[in-house]
DNA sequence: TTAATCTCTCTAGCAACTATAGGTTCAAGG
DNA sequence: CCTTGAACCTATAGTTGCTAGAGAGATTAA
């Protein structure tokens, strides 16, 4: 049995945390101690782990929850699951996409003000700017009026 | 002389993102018209493109605060702003390696739930199970220990 | 003129936690 | 056995960066 601090140290995720997910319902309530403190088991450990992967793989906590109820009927297709999986994939790609354009902006940008004062300096110009912006949320800004 | 929405449409930000942005003091309050409207010039709209590129390069409104006082003040050193695109450079290709990992984690995930129900279909296990996990978040769980 | 479409202020809500206050329980050392 | 200090408890409020709603006033196009 482990109280709640080990708990989070074993998967990793902070006490406030875990309580947060008890009250939301993500985690079960636990048995307690006499004293009224939280006790868990195994299963408790690797729901937990489960959340917290799933968390860092970018799942929001409703989708973690679909997946918890599916994971509780073991027997039903695996193509909900797989749904939500592929959904996330695509979402994981496009931040890749966009955090690559970002880096290679902040890259330009850093070589362009090695020194010297603000004055000679383009970052602030070059996030003011659009012309000079390499990215396409130009094509957002129009897809999004 | 821009109305709200006008500005918002230009900027690719949205009017009550605008209102927001004002409210916490990154855009100033701008003049009205006489019916009490807001009226912008091509300032506000440079500031506002400023703040929406910095913020798609993954600035928190803070840093964003930074970097306005500091082109407040432009014949200031360059190297405070210079350090700051530094820090965000750091923070945004961490963020790409971890995304690259966990999007591997998924595609490996999706191969191996291609049909079949759940009780056959790793999408579970491959969440819940930290040995499977290629990830280094247990080493990370240590150093937050 | 009148209808549709802004715009205004204000308040409340969202995700996903994090922090604080004020108290209780537990494990180890003396 | 007793005390000390860490870990635990509940409950509430705060965080970031918006987003949504209500209800009223302004502007514009037909």
């Amino acid at each position: 049995m482990l109280t709640i601090g080990k708990l989070g140290q074993s998967a990793g995720v902070k006490v406030p945390t875990i309580r947060y997910y008890e009250q939301i319902g993500l985690l079960p309530a636990p048995e307690r101690s006499s004293g009224n403190q939280r006790l868990y088991g195994k299963s408790a450990l690797d729901r937990l782990a489960f959340i917290r992967h799933a968390r860092e793989l970018g799942f929001p906590l409703e989708a973690i929850r679909d997946l918890l109820s599916l994971s509780d009927r073991p027997d039903q297709s695996c193509a909900a699951a797989d749904a939500i999986a592929r959904r996330q994939l695509s979402a994981v790609r496009a931040r890749v996409a966009r955090l690559k354009a970002l880096e290679a902006e902040l890259e330009r940008m850093i070589g362009q003000c090695a020194q010297g004062t603000i004055a000679d300096c383009r970052v602030i110009e070059v996030l003011g700017d659009h012309t000079l912006c390499a990215t396409d949320h130009d094509g957002l800004a129009e897809a999004a009026a």
